[in-house]
DNA sequence: CGCTTTGTTTGCGCTTGCGCAAAGAACTAT
DNA sequence: ATAGTTCTTTGCGCAAGCGCAAACAAAGCG
């Protein structure tokens, strides 16, 4: 359900791989550092080869909306292969990233030579846009605790760690990046988070969720959860 | 900044656009019937040769959402591309409509025989994430009035008819339509329509709204709208 | 032409969640 | 340590907007 299973590579043979890899360039980015700038001129398309980033945009009075976090494997800017076009998000690093970019020409002769690659590219925009009806929906229809409950759940799949009890959120994600991944206020995800912490299906600290009974948030992510009252 | 300006057959020869014409099959659909069934498998990629329709979303328990209206020269169903995959939405004419279709391995063979085809089908893909993505922010940081406000001028960019006393958008629209369009309930439009009215704004009946004052929209929908109080 | 259906308006009460403020907790740096 | 910064918690009051209900309006239909 995640760009997960399908890469920009996948089903290239090692060799086509390489070959689209080497006309990129590559670049080390460090925690906090923008990868890519909202509003300036889309000039390259990446590929996350390591890390983790936020992908996000800020309204012109300053509050900060997050889409998706992005990992190892995420291939990001698909926009800059319009001539002209402008970034309408910022990537920023949540660590230490290692990225691969290709500017539009590259990357237009890459597509013209391999059908793959353009097939996977088509393929990762559907999902992209896939994914945005669904947080679309949500923020439409549904109340803030069960749009948090389904951004642990999701980041549990995409960047959770087991660990001995429970599972990890392995970044640190404070209640302001949750409250803007879901369209709410930091105050309503820590009162949140404390109602969870008390029943036990949470456990948090600063920057750092521990889910401990998963199970628990995939039923109040689709309604069907045990009734806080009874 | 709407798919208008690009279609999928800008930039072909009209031979080129013939051809890739003749390799689909058209078909006529009639106001009220449904193009594309979210849950289907996607088999097909359509363009809006004719008509009007919604592509909209059904919850699990029945609600309905709206991402956008689609006029002629619209393109949907691009997800038909990836093989296997599911239609996530529905489209459903609200006027008669006519539709040019493709299949899978149509599409295919002619994405592989023309790149502009493929540099105009990502474009149209990315445009759609771009829409989506605003909207996203819209639900996550502004209030009912002033999403109403911005869903009403898109809709009067897009299909307004400029008639003697303002413009009109020319297509059935109810208080629900509405709602479901910027995520909020046919109280809360009926309400602010009424006040704009009042106000001199918008003049609307049944499922019929005329902008008197667009003007006065666009500060709303940007908050520099003349404060209602004082 | 009256009857039904479908859409609209508006009063009213109520829930959700916002947002300030102030206190506390955890990390950083000197 | 100590001070400063950043993040979190929670009380409290308040505004936005939901949703029922009931009346009204307009279109469609036999």
């Amino acid at each position: 359900m995640d760009t997960h299973e399908l890469s920009l590579f996948s089903g290239l043979t090692p060799s086509e791989e390489a070959d689209v890899r080497k006309h990129g360039w590559r670049r080390a980015v460090e925690r906090g550092a923008f990868i890519v700038h909202q509003g300036d001129p889309a000039t390259s398309i990446f590929y996350l080869d390591e890390g983790r980033a936020k992908l996000s945009q800020v309204t012109p009075d300053g509050q900060e909306v997050a889409f998706r976090y992005l990992g190892a494997g995420d291939t990001f800017g698909a926009i800059a292969i319009t001539p002209g076009a402008i970034y309408p998000v910022s990537v920023e690093a949540v660590e230490d990233c290692q990225v691969l970019a290709w500017d539009r020409d590259t990357i237009q002769k890459l597509l013209a030579k391999n059908a793959r690659l353009g097939l996977n590219l088509t393929t990762i925009l559907t999902t992209m846009v896939r994914q945005l009806q669904d947080q679309v929906r949500e923020l439409a229809t549904e109340r803030a605790e069960r749009r948090i409950a389904r951004a642990l759940t999701r980041l549990a799949r995409q960047m959770g760690r087991r660990v001995e009890n429970g599972i990890l959120i392995d970044m640190p994600l404070s209640r302001q990046d949750l409250a803007e991944l879901t369209g709410t206020t930091l105050y309503t995800v820590s009162r949140v988070l404390s109602q969870w912490e008390q029943q036990g299906i949470v456990e948090s600290g600063r920057e750092r969720i521990l889910l401990r009974i998963p199970h628990r948030l995939v039923l109040i992510a689709d309604d069907l959860g045990p009734p806080n009252k009874e």
